[in-house]
RNA sequence: GGGAGCGUGGCGGAAUUGGCAUACGCAGUGGACUUAAAAUCCACCGCCGCAAGGCUUGAGGGUUCGAGUCCCUCCGCUCCUACCA
């Protein structure tokens, strides 16, 4: 028996694989029933080239590879693509650094990283590799841009956005993270006023919220952060007229005459922006009314004051040149000048400024005191909110700070005011004595007609001023998303140009579709800070219709722009006409088994669901999600903290695969943790899986037969002295060897079934286990000599060998062919998966537990098939002495629970 | 502040529906083999106890014949999210 040497074995397969093709789609393969095989498409996220693999793509491409293995030899014809998601910022710094290009930097780290995952053994479809900044691929890109555009997705407008003064681009909401910093380079995101490219996402908030209720197979954890992002608030809008009024009292309370929370008068309401409150003559918009978005109108009557975000377009207007000018100016800049870091203190005072100016409130003529305060967010909503300091947190610290009054407007019925309030309607209370704001449901007061109705969110009382304001056109229902569109441009060199060109005369022309692709100069030198913007032979053209000399657009797409769409290329990669044919997705899509980590799931993975809602309404393709089921994997770690070149904590997987070989790497990886949970790196561990793969090895030739030399197993079986016992041990080893031979193929499949490789390995260890039991004991001249003992141990070795294959691949390839002989061409990947006969899984004999009370008192042997009767009686005969002894102290036998074939418990009292 | 999850030996972890808690492995201890070491093989390996036996899944309570698993309260840890009107 030759020594087990992965280092020999595993390029011979990798090369054989990779000559046979063994690991393509198999479409010209029929099922025994000349039915084509049944479509599996399984798929990892594609690596960033950034560099060599690290152990987290070994961690997420072996589980993405057993998968795949296992699925074929199910007879599935699998599609298990490769590629690389290659435009981004870090070829450009990294170019910078070394004074190379992104292109050279890009491509050398490819194929390192294709070097490394072949030195694995993935099985990868390696003739449908896509790499995001090949030409071939990026103008597909373009393409889906334009088409977007047409459809009205895609829209350049003015709006504050994200700068990285490091990363010198803008970002994505999306892409601003923790404490308001770069997801990438992690400096403090800025605020800026630029003009840029979105993607109408936000046109499918809806669907992608409710979308996620079919995605059963994706973890509740990003199900959740998912619906947190997209952040749907369902209340109403209500619009609010202005009224200047320089008369007004400068503290901003109201005057004694208007009754801030005074009761609805019918009359009045009708029309409140009639002449006596309103005066736009100072406001240069012109503007006559301002609308909010609340969650709660309920609360409407409760309204005593008025918010304006410091950013809002109107704040400077309404004070320009008024003496309340300089306390808002200040205001605007502390929240302006307010980094991340500060709004993230959690509990951070609350600032804010009077502007001199009014509202109405239209539910009662109130007329409220305009403020602008630094807790109003201008993205979100409107700007502006409607304070109600009884019913909020926030308004109620802000009205205490500020001195403003806190009417009461939706109570508890617990509260010391609710009889008062609710029963007799008394009014005019302008201030709780509460220590806080009250949220909760409750019932509505000092609402005029609507008191004594329900409120809270979505209640009657909700509804009935909704209603109200509707009749007089008011306000309205509204439904309100936190998501915001998705700003794609960037300025940055290393990406996918967008296709649009700008012309004096026409304005924004999109490249027309037979002038793509819009080719990325790769002669750019980054080392000296150039860019698109700086070559003129890139961004000098002429207008598509009329000819006149315009400029191309320098900005390139975010690269999520390129992973949102990938796994449909894999479809169909070499189309020329079209990014993918309509009939390949719609043949292979939706993935099946999508496999990544739990980082991308807002970024990549909303994008991507919003691409193929996209892309469907474009008649592209007939589907709505892009990936059924999903499994995000756990991290590795080494002493408990995240492996990172910075930290210099890195094991590297080629190191590893060089000492213990590639399969070793991959099984251990696959042990060591559930994939879903973080992994915590272990020397030793790696050891014993290579000592166990080792012992395969071995117990494989054995089996066989190859051991008629080797002592190891003898020495144990000479030293059982008594001939009769040891025969019987023999039997006893042989009959469990073949009973485990069924138990483990049974739970080694559902095991990967589920996912649980690292118990479908410890199942493997069992049968393993059981083998080198049974060869102790069975001398190898006694096996080889009865040609049926023979066949069954060969029979034990496939087992094994099969069970194996999907994740110590190399090795079950070199046993199947070197030591169980089978020919040359088939890949044991063509093999079908082991089947087993779930009742040769357990003994004829079974122990069962015999419980008295629910303790544990004894156990016994019984037969599989004993009925309830049997094992009671059984169980009564097996505990007598101390049923006796209880009889004595007048405690009887009351009930007897039986659970077939596992145990019987006897209650007495 | 809000949301999600977790808590089992010295360590990684197992226990699919409520039914023998600690599978499998790592580390450790003893032994065989060896001139010796490594490798390999065998045995032991939750805690207390000399033993019989008792105790044990973060703590406490509940439901149940029976709870690591279900329910409640508390403690601890992790992740996400954060002034979302």
């Amino acid at each position: 028996m030759q020594q087990y040497d992965p280092h020999a074995i595993e390029p011979r397969w990798q090369a054989f694989w990779e000559q046979s093709g063994a690991s393509n789609m198999r479409s010209d393969v029929n099922d025994v029933n000349g039915s084509p095989l049944p479509n599996y498409y399984a798929l990892e996220m594609f690596p960033y080239p950034s560099g060599d693999i690290h152990m987290g793509h070994v961690r997420n491409y072996t589980i993405g590879d057993v998968i795949s293995r296992y699925k074929r030899m199910c007879g599935f014809n699998v599609l298990h693509p490769i590629g690389w998601d290659s435009f981004g910022l870090p070829a450009e710094n990294a170019a910078i650094k070394q004074g190379s290009s992104p292109a050279a930097w890009t491509y050398e780290n490819i194929n390192k990283q294709r070097a490394s995952l072949k030195r694995l053994g993935f099985s990868y479809d390696w003739s449908r590799t896509t790499i995001t900044s090949d030409v071939d691929y990026y103008r597909w890109g373009q393409w889906i841009f334009l088409k977007l555009l047409k459809m009205g997705l895609v829209e350049r407008r003015n709006s504050p956005v994200n700068w990285c003064p490091d990363c010198a681009t803008v970002l994505a909401n999306e892409q601003v993270v923790g404490d308001g910093v770069c997801w990438r380079c992690k400096s403090v995101v800025q605020r800026k006023e630029l003009e840029q490219w979105f993607f109408k996402i936000t046109n499918y908030a809806d669907e992608l919220l409710q979308d996620l209720d079919t995605l059963s197979g994706w973890p509740a954890r990003v199900r959740q952060m998912q619906a947190n992002w997209i952040g749907k608030s369902v209340g109403a809008e209500v619009d609010f007229c202005f009224c200047k009024d320089d008369d007004s009292d400068a503290c901003g309370i109201a005057n004694s005459d208007t009754n801030a929370c005074g009761i609805a008068n019918e009359n009045a309401n009708a029309n409140t922006c009639d002449g006596k409150f309103f005066s736009t003559a100072s406001l240069k918009s012109n503007l006559e009314k301002i609308t909010v978005f609340t969650t709660r109108p309920d609360t409407l009557f409760g309204c005593s004051f008025f918010l304006l975000a410091p950013e809002h377009p109107l704040v400077r207007e309404l004070v320009c040149g008024t003496k309340y000018e300089s306390d808002v100016v200040k205001v605007i800049e502390s929240a302006a000048a307010a980094t991340a870091v500060e709004r993230s203190s959690g509990l951070r005072e609350k600032n804010g400024a009077f502007t001199g100016c009014y509202v109405i409130n239209p539910i009662n003529g109130a007329k409220l005191p305009v403020w602008v305060a630094d807790y109003i967010l201008m993205d979100y909503g409107t700007g502006a909110v409607m304070a109600v300091p009884s019913g909020d947190q926030r308004d109620f610290e802000f009205a205490r700070k500020y001195g403003l009054p806190i009417p009461p407007v939706v109570i508890s019925k617990d509260d010391e005011l609710y009889s008062k309030l609710a029963e007799e309607r008394q009014l005019s209370i302008t201030d709780v004595s509460w220590s806080e704001a009250y949220a909760g449901d409750g019932i509505l007061v000092q609402s005029a007609q609507f008191t004594g109705m329900r409120g809270g969110k979505d209640s009657e009382g909700a509804k009935a001023i909704v209603a109200w304001l509707e009749e007089r056109g008011l306000g309205r229902s509204a439904i309100n998303f936190r998501l915001r569109d998705w700003l794609i441009s960037r300025q940055r060199y290393w990406g996918n140009p967008i296709p649009v060109i700008y012309c004096e005369k026409c304005g924004i022309v999109p490249v027309p579709e037979e002038e793509l692709p819009v080719r990325l100069p790769l002669d750019i030198d980054v080392t000296k800070g150039e860019n698109l913007s700086s070559r003129p032979d890139f961004y000098q053209t002429t207008c598509p219709c009329c000819l006149a000399p315009a400029r191309r657009e320098t900005d390139t797409m975010d690269t999520f722009t390129c992973s949102s769409w990938y796994y449909l290329r894999y479809t169909d990669p070499h189309n020329s006409k079209l990014p993918f044919a309509r009939e390949a997705v719609d043949n292979w899509m939706p993935v099946d088994q999508y496999i990544g980590g739990i980082e991308h799931a807002i970024l990549h993975l909303l994008y991507s669901r919003f691409f193929t809602k996209a892309l469907r309404d474009a008649g592209l393709l007939g589907f709505s999600e892009p990936f059924k089921n999903l499994l995000t994997q756990g991290m590795v770690k080494l002493n408990g903290e995240v492996m990172s070149k910075s930290k210099g904590n890195v094991v590297a997987p080629e190191d590893m695969i060089s000492c213990y070989g590639a399969d070793a790497l991959r099984v251990y990886i696959l042990f060591m943790a559930p994939p879903d949970k973080d992994l915590e790196w272990s020397q030793e561990g790696l050891e014993g899986i290579y000592r166990f793969l080792t012992r395969v090895w071995r117990i494989v030739h054995d089996l066989v037969g190859g051991a008629c030399e080797d002592t190891l197993y003898a020495h144990h079986a000479d030293s059982k002295t008594d001939e009769q016992q040891k025969d019987k041990a023999k039997d006893i080893a042989a009959a469990t060897l073949q009973r485990e031979r069924h138990r483990v193929v049974g739970k080694v499949s559902s095991d990967i079934e589920r996912f649980n490789f690292n118990t479908a390995i410890a199942a493997c260890m069992e049968l393993v286990n059981a083998a080198s039991d049974y060869l102790h004991l069975v001398h190898p001249q006694e096996r080889l000599q009865n040609t049926a003992v023979n066949l069954r141990d060969i029979e034990v070795a496939e087992t094994i060998v099969k069970l194996l294959a999907p994740m110590a691949p190399h090795m079950a390839e070199e046993l199947w062919h070197g030591v169980l002989g089978h020919s040359a061409e088939e890949s044991v990947l063509d093999e079908t998966w082991p089947k087993f006969d779930p009742s040769l899984a357990v003994a004829s004999e079974i122990e069962i537990v015999i419980q008295l009370n629910g303790k544990l008192k004894t156990k016994m042997m019984i037969s599989k098939d004993a009925s309830e009767d049997e094992m009671r009686n059984q169980a009564l005969i097996a505990i007598a002495n101390e049923l006796e002894q209880l009889k004595a102290e007048n405690k009887q036998v009351r009930k007897l629970v039986v659970v077939p074939a596992k145990l019987v418990n006897v209650v007495v009292n």
